[in-house]
DNA sequence: CGGACTAACTACGTTACGTAGTAGAAACTA
DNA sequence: TAGTTTCTACTACGTAACGTAGTTAGTCCG
């Protein structure tokens, strides 16, 4: 029973491959053959082996699939940005209050200038949301 | 060769509730006898559970120990916020910084207020450090 | 010395995953 | 229509991590 990416399975390296390759194709959806083709450029690697991954993602909720004639058309079901932030949340949501100021203190701590920038930006985009009339 | 927590190991559920009993004595060493008896009071394991799950936690850097006398006293190598920290941070690097962006709004849109302002506070208290003359 | 306690080593079952072969259905093609 | 191609579904096998714990062998205390 697939539950979505709400639950952040861990992902292999094949699994994180073949949903890099979804993901850049971001709009649009790739047959078994095509995600072959593409990781075939690279590596060799046969047909149903990519078969079974995308089958075993889609298992897992992290792909959508739906039949066009015989065959399927996958295509991640969560972005590549989601699915980091999904599970950055479920990392954080693991602490309890009282430690998240710390973890999130030794975050930023770690964190490089751009990476706090854009972390700023992004809680001023989500304030101006909360408060667009201030 | 232990590495460290600087790689983010991947921890099993038992290797976890081990991790929070050390937690759990933040500034102290325990033994493995000690933690044992921690662990036993809730469930049923043997002692030579807990001492492989230690020993093993400490193969892959996660936790420290030192002789004192015939036995081992171990002790957390990084706060359990420090290793939500990290493992944050690592989940972020791994998309570029064009995602991460993208992925920073999806994180803040997910999180709750409190978080939220827990993390204002955090950057302030970051910026109040690179900046104490301000 | 003998029991008590500790650690080292070994072991077994399960699950996830990389990897891929084979079977069978469907479609294309000569 | 019969052969060939192309898909999917099912099955399988090896490895690694991990939960779980027994066995073995020192060491210390009385």
């Amino acid at each position: 029973m697939p539950d979505g990416p709400s639950s952040p399975t861990r992902l292999g390296d094949l699994e994180r491959v073949v949903m890099e390759t979804l993901w850049a194709h971001e709009r649009g959806t790739l047959t078994v053959r095509a995600v072959h083709n593409e990781l075939a450029a690279d590596r060799d690697i046969a047909y149903t082996t990519v078969l079974t991954v995308l089958d075993r993602l889609a298992k897992k909720g992290m792909v959508l699939r739906e039949r066009v004639g015989r065959s399927w058309e996958y295509r991640a079901a969560a972005s590549r940005a989601e699915l980091t932030a999904a599970s950055m949340r479920h990392t954080m949501e693991d602490v309890d209050s009282g430690d998240r100021r710390a973890a999130l203190m030794h975050f930023l701590d770690g964190a490089s200038t751009d990476e706090v920038a854009d972390l700023r930006a992004a809680l001023a985009e989500v304030e101006r949301r909360a408060n667009p009339d201030a």
